[in-house]
DNA sequence: CCGAAATCATTGGTACGACCAACGTTGGCG
DNA sequence: CGCCAACGTTGGTCGTACCAATGATTTCGG
């Protein structure tokens, strides 16, 4: 991400108040914090929210985790293995249809994701350092409020 | 963006709550909202920024451009030449400084300005719109503070 | 029971935002 | 004068989020 990066000319007035714009900024924030994060454990992008699905709902279809994690399906083919070369799932045919394949979670799978998950609680805490507990709950309160209405 | 477009399968527990996933997907949301608001008056992007700083700051360089709008300066270069091509800015050497160009919004750019203005508040709106007045400046706050204390 | 339609994994490609490196030109300063 | 910094520009890279098409397979309507 760019906005506004290292320390130069003002921003102008008329985007500093529009909250695309600070969404916009906040994101770009938290990528970064994410992908150094991340990287630095050899991880990135889509594996964790695949690895989480699959924790959480156990074994299933690649078309399965596309949909629970909103990832497209082409992009789970190619995040599928990277991970299965990394022994962090196991990629199996599924006997009862041939069509599909069943991706389990490895016990190296789960030993990342718990890793993973550190550092993501780390990210969080860095991210909405200047917050305070309530502010924060309030700030997750209002966005969820907003992403609940934009999915009719 | 993607996360969990249509209505699907129920997002891992892990990711839910997480700021940094909020912040995304809303990143999403205000993405899109923003593409589809601009492209349909033909704009995109980078434009409006530039458009933005140079209607409040008077004419500038290329360079100061980048700086205060936190454009890379390659793209400022594109993003220019098209709104160059529409009129929307004129490109003049300048006199005193043979490295520099000055560049300028023309009638026609704060005309395309004002309109975008219009559009942005209608995104606003729709992107905001389950909260009130004072939660939506709640948001602005909250998010204007983690923003001050990543930019030091 | 059979053919049409839907579903699955996969390949390959697109668009865009955000970057970086390199270059030739020009300015400023010691 | 000579060197370094700044400027505009070109031409890349990378990651996220998509879309379209294909062959294999399953499901379903008639």
């Amino acid at each position: 991400m760019n906005p506004a990066a290292g320390g130069e000319g003002a921003t102008p007035a008329r985007l500093r108040k529009q909250p695309t714009w600070l969404i916009n900024r906040a994101h770009g924030v938290s990528y970064k914090l994410l992908s150094e994060g991340f990287g630095a454990v050899g991880t990135h992008g889509y594996h964790y929210r695949l690895l989480a699905a699959l924790a959480e709902f156990g074994p299933s279809s690649q078309a399965d985790l596309a949909r629970s994690t909103g990832v497209d399906g082409s992009d789970v083919v190619a995040a599928l293995n990277e991970l299965a070369q990394q022994r962090l799932v196991k990629r199996a045919p599924d006997a009862t249809d041939r069509r599909r394949n069943t991706i389990s979670i490895t016990a190296a799978g789960r030993r990342r994701l718990t890793a993973l998950d550190d550092v993501l609680d780390g990210i969080q805490d860095r991210l909405l350092a200047p917050l305070s507990a309530a502010e924060r709950r309030q700030l997750v309160v209002l966005l969820d409020r907003v992403l609940h209405h934009h999915e009719s």
